[in-house]
DNA sequence: CCCAACTATCTCGACGTCAAGAGACTTCAC
DNA sequence: GTGAAGTCTCTTGACGTCGAGATAGTTGGG
């Protein structure tokens, strides 16, 4: 079956025949797919009326383990985002009663943030929502292909996950 | 090699055995290495004083081919945002020169946006320079491993890129 | 001890996006 | 032809993010 990049490297042939457009085939699509994921979380998350930034804070403390508590600082090396950011999230989590501000009691320039007990069962619950969403998905290949593009993509991503930046 | 995702699915099995999350395998994946892409492309751009979403619209008009000009219409349906997005990039690129606004001679509603020749030197520029970063990420997959990837990749996309959604 | 350098978090202003809707024009059934 | 419905672009206001800087607290060499 074509796809959209199908149509996006016909074109570009057309109109640059002189350049080798071949990288397009693997990476348009991984990053077009991205998009299209985002979207489909954003609606699988919506059923369980979090938003998908609230789902990484959420899912970030939920696999920290018991007693599901990271500092700030932590928060922003897992999510990516930078520190203006996640204040205001965990403000807003907090309003909501998902997550609780803590005194680090080790460093008092420091803050630990805490999943709730609501916070814990909404992150178990759009977890699981969000597995069986990906799980349809992927129904379109077998076992055996799952397996293998997850090792191509381990080789293109473990560079950008193994070097100081 | 391990990657960022290995360690993210251990701590998933650790803190939920009860879930059966082989999905993040793949489409974690996908997900971060976007982001990566991304970054990259950023670096790649500036180098070409170009934004990516000036990119992005820059060589949706230069695939169009000559003369080289789509309303904002079918702009926004290649690029994905919504129409105020699009109305303030167009100006942000008119006021740099790198395309202009046409009235549309057979409906005096719309406008075609068109690229100058300046907008099509970089547009051209900056693909060069696009695929040669690309090339280099893709290094680490031999020729036939990328061609299975994007066959692999292209069947989780098409389903997306086929329905009226 | 003390001070300089460092670290952690929060504050603030600028920016880009989105969603909803307004205004201008077109199309088509009657 | 005329009016209602549809289409196209732009305007507006709210929102989330970023980046730079401010504040508070820690650390270690002399």
């Amino acid at each position: 079956m074509e796809d959209e990049v199908d149509r996006l490297v016909a074109a570009w042939r057309r109109e640059r025949p002189d350049l080798d457009v071949e990288p397009l085939e693997v990476l348009s699509r991984v990053s077009r797919l991205a998009r299209h994921l985002d979207r489909a979380r954003r609606l699988a998350f919506a059923e369980h009326e979090l938003e998908p930034w609230e789902f990484d804070v959420l899912t970030s403390l939920r696999r920290a383990g018991a007693p599901y508590q990271l500092s700030p600082g932590q928060l922003l090396t897992q999510t990516l985002v930078t520190s203006g950011t996640m204040t205001n999230r965990i403000d807003r989590l907090t309003k909501k009663g998902l997550v609780e501000r803590l005194p680090d009691p080790s460093d008092r320039r420091g803050v630990l943030v805490r999943l709730t007990d609501e916070g814990r069962d909404r992150a178990d619950q759009a977890l699981a929502g969000l597995l069986d969403q990906e799980r349809a998905i992927l129904a379109e290949l077998s076992r055996a292909q799952r397996g293998e593009l997850a090792a191509l993509l381990r080789q293109l991503t473990a560079p950008f996950d193994n070097v100081p930046g």
